[in-house]
DNA sequence: TTTTTAGTTCTTTTTTTGCAGAACTAAAAA
DNA sequence: TTTTTAGTTCTGCAAAAAAAGAACTAAAAA
């Protein structure tokens, strides 16, 4: 599970944290069970939670009297973060259509459609995705 | 556009390489061309092509009578590869699929509800988008 | 057949990344 | 106020990744 992590360009440390709070059992833990679990130092600990945290993949809660930070998967924030991946998709249509305009005289049109054609298709799918997020939102709200 | 491509998961030459060739006319260029542009050496340059072809991201051509071979973008394959992306999104369905039978005798009953929306939400998400490409299939097959 | 050359593979060097460990900070507790 | 402690930041090292350079290969050309 960590190794999928790592593969969607996470630091090792931070797919095995990821996994362990997904597993644990109350699903927050603070830092020192963390650490011990995993047997790694506090600053990788630290690291590891503040680049997850900035990514809204997890955050924390605390309970009156205790000083401690639980930390714990967000699950609302993972399902929002969908939303940057389909940033991403247009950042990528942005840069191919930059390209296009650097092409524009270009005598291989061949290539040239080829590249519109993949912005069409993200254009076309990225807009379809949003009408599905909405899709998905009423679902969600009416049930 | 390198880092760009950096960040999608490519080493800091294949981000390059695929940007030289994205931006290059002709759109192919040999490997020399390609070496003297991006002032790298033949093994940097080697290894990446190669690569860059086995993920079917770029391919090449040959004119009779020079051995050379020409490299480009693969603009076919390119429009492709976005199945091997909802693939991850399977993968990822499957592996919180098998947190949740971990979690099954967990007390905290909202948390494991937040992954189960996840689940749910990348099942909708991932069968309505199969949908769509068979949809841009047709779109593109008629026209 | 010998030579050339387009590209590969192997070895080494450089750069980057990940992590440990210790020193530190700031807020809470005593 | 002093002491704890939850967590951060800094320094340094080890492992991995990226790239260089040289030695090599195999097919084409001469």
């Amino acid at each position: 599970m960590g190794i999928f992590f790592e593969k969607q360009g996470h630091s090792p440390m931070k797919g095995r944290v990821l996994a362990f709070l997904l597993l644990a059992e109350p699903p927050y833990k603070d830092f020192y069970e963390i650490q011990e679990f995993l047997q790694a130092s506090k600053s990788a600990v630290s690291n590891a939670l503040n680049h997850l945290q900035d990514e809204g993949i997890i955050d924390y809660i605390t309970f009156s009297g205790d000083r401690r930070r639980y930390f714990r998967v967000n699950c609302n924030s993972w399902l929002k973060s969908i939303r940057g991946k389909i940033d991403q998709v247009t950042t990528l249509k942005d840069l191919l259509k930059a390209v296009l305009v650097e092409r524009q005289d270009s005598k291989h049109l061949d290539f040239n459609e080829g590249l519109e054609e993949i912005v069409e298709f993200h254009e076309f799918i990225s807009e379809k995705i949003e009408i599905l997020l909405e899709e998905w939102k009423n679902k969600k709200g009416i049930s």
